[in-house]
DNA sequence: GTGAAAGCGCTAACAG
DNA sequence: CTGTTAGCGCTTTCAC
């Protein structure tokens, strides 16, 4: 059930001529007459021919598409990251193959190997939140394949990467608590091991540190799977409200946590920010549709998508090695809503 | 700069047999000694060979992947459409090539050209808003590209499609809120030759007729980009505010018609439902912390997006011509929530 | 039971 | 300026 292709084959039938004759006049070459070029290009233009990418990329050994790996598509970070990636490709002629990890170390392997051997030219991943050992990456990276990681990176291998200044986003929202009247902030987080994690969390904690405020390991809590799960926010949350001391916000430091404790707030009737704040990293469109609007730490995600990209394109098609990598670092903003209005 | 990937020349070359040979004992042929074959397969596992999909594609003349177009990646209907294509894909080994019209015919039409020349096979679409005129996809459905339309179907040309029974979700929408006591009620809809639009406005329709509301065209407004454009909204929402009668609800059938009209209704300093009621469209997973939590017409979209590309890898599997083709329509879920409670 | 050779669509080195 | 030929990795007749 397919429908047959014109080859460069069937125009050198119709024309009398050789293939390579038909192959250098549609690449243009200097070689061939102009009036050959004009018949052949004619020719090709009758019958509709599509150079066959297949065949190209056999000879050229390049598939000219690129694997991208994130944990999901529908969470509105990812999916406008992937609009970004999109959209560069698209105009370079790279197909992109989208793979999920479903925050699984088991999937993120598994979809590493399937990539590998559709034979991408290049790969752009951020890890799943359970990622703590990237051996399977570093074998990848060793064998050539170029990878650009963005938002959930490793330093264990040299390459390009691109994220936000995940410090300034979290120590922002942290600050903005403080200085609304809020004392006791509490963090919901990632696993441990992530970049966004330890990043955010430094930034969190130097600024309670610089307000005089004691960062306490007790308001912090990680959610090992991300919030896939969403009894792990949950809980998260409930742990957080057998403190003695209660917090009076919160900071979560990723879109599916955000959702997650919010909902988690409203289960236990609890009124934000009245009785408690909440500041979360979000890319959620309808942010401020939300009860209360919320303000939200916003990652310029299609640039993340575009920029990385860009310089996976780049380490593709470079003739010789890259030696010098690039760690670009994106801004985040702060958009201030009711959720985190100043404390009465 | 890519990595030398192992062939079966190398095989061959190792064990000083012959490519053919080492070609049937990795595809178990009946003809390979037991011995050899265990030769060539251990050699395979310890040179880590991986045979190369392109060089299988040249040869079967497929590609093994297969191409989406939607509007829009990031919208949560879609994503989680493309959700369900890309589990059943994976499992079936085939690659998912993601395009976006972005509502725009133009970019329809390029998208499709690309796919082509891609050499997918087989295609999922859900046209753009913009699309009246589907020549472009009738040329390839012609050439025997096997397509399978999802969401926005058309009856032009005979394939399978897979749609939720629009109607009936559009008349529950409507047939709801005029229980709760709404007389006015008015209705944004996409273009209006899109088949959502046209099915659901017949449900809205004909749930006002049923329940003695008779249905006013002026109560009903169309975008013609889909709410692509912010202001398209805005605009028509307006637009209704004009009416000597205004509504006292409003049916939106669309995600991003449903975000964009309430974002519109908040600028206004409406309250919902007091002031208006609205029930709309929607696949946000966070329909419930919205202000007020809105009542949605839920669509099945992981199912719908895993039926489409069921139905897909049939007709391209298929070994003679598929000549009966499905419809099938899956059931939507009104989620009751605030934003249509009953009026005081 | 195994090998030699052709061919998928295309490019490119080598001849004229 | 154009044609012949080989080869990308793999499968598959056709010989032996």
């Amino acid at each position: 059930m397919k429908f047959e292709a014109v080859t460069i084959k069937d125009i050198a039938k119709a024309l009398g001529i050789s293939t390579s004759t038909v192959s250098r006049a549609l690449r243009d070459s200097y070689e061939i007459s102009p009036e050959t070029k004009q018949l052949v290009l004619d020719c090709a233009e009758k019958l509709n021919y599509r150079p066959n990418p297949i065949a190209l990329s056999l000879k050229e050994k390049r598939s000219r598409s690129i694997g991208v790996v994130v944990c999901e598509i529908a969470n509105s970070f990812f999916s406008q990251i992937i609009n970004g990636i999109e959209s560069i490709s698209y105009d370079r002629g790279y197909n992109v193959i989208i793979s999920q990890s479903h925050e699984s170390y088991e999937r993120e392997v598994m979809d590493l190997r399937y990539l590998a051997s559709r034979s991408v030219d290049g790969l752009l991943i951020s890890v799943s939140t359970e990622t703590n050992d990237i051996s399977h990456l570093k074998a990848l990276h060793e064998k050539g394949l170029p990878i650009v990681f963005f938002d959930r990176i490793t330093e264990e291998i040299n390459t390009h990467s691109v994220i936000v200044d995940n410090f300034k986003g979290a120590y922002e929202a942290t600050e903005h608590l403080v200085q609304n009247g809020y004392k006791r902030i509490a963090a919901i987080a990632n696993s441990e091991f992530l970049s966004i994690t330890t990043e955010r969390l430094a930034g969190y904690r130097e600024a309670l540190l610089s307000n005089g405020l004691p960062p306490d390991d007790a308001y912090i809590k990680h959610c090992f799977y991300g919030g896939m799960i969403f009894s792990e926010i949950e809980e998260a949350v409930n742990r957080l409200f057998t403190l003695k001391q209660k917090p009076d916000a919160i900071v979560t430091m990723a879109d599916k946590l955000t959702s997650g404790c919010l909902k988690t707030l409203k289960r236990r009737g609890l009124t934000v920010p009245d009785d408690i704040a909440l500041v979360g990293f979000s890319n959620s469109d309808i942010a401020e549709l939300i009860s209360p609007p919320l303000t939200v730490v916003r990652q310029p995600a299609y640039e993340i998508g575009r920029d990385a990209t860009e310089l996976l394109l780049q380490l593709i098609e470079s003739k010789r090695p890259v030696k010098q990598f690039e760690k670009r670092t994106l801004t985040p903003e702060l958009q201030v809503r009711e959720s985190s209005f100043p404390k009465k």
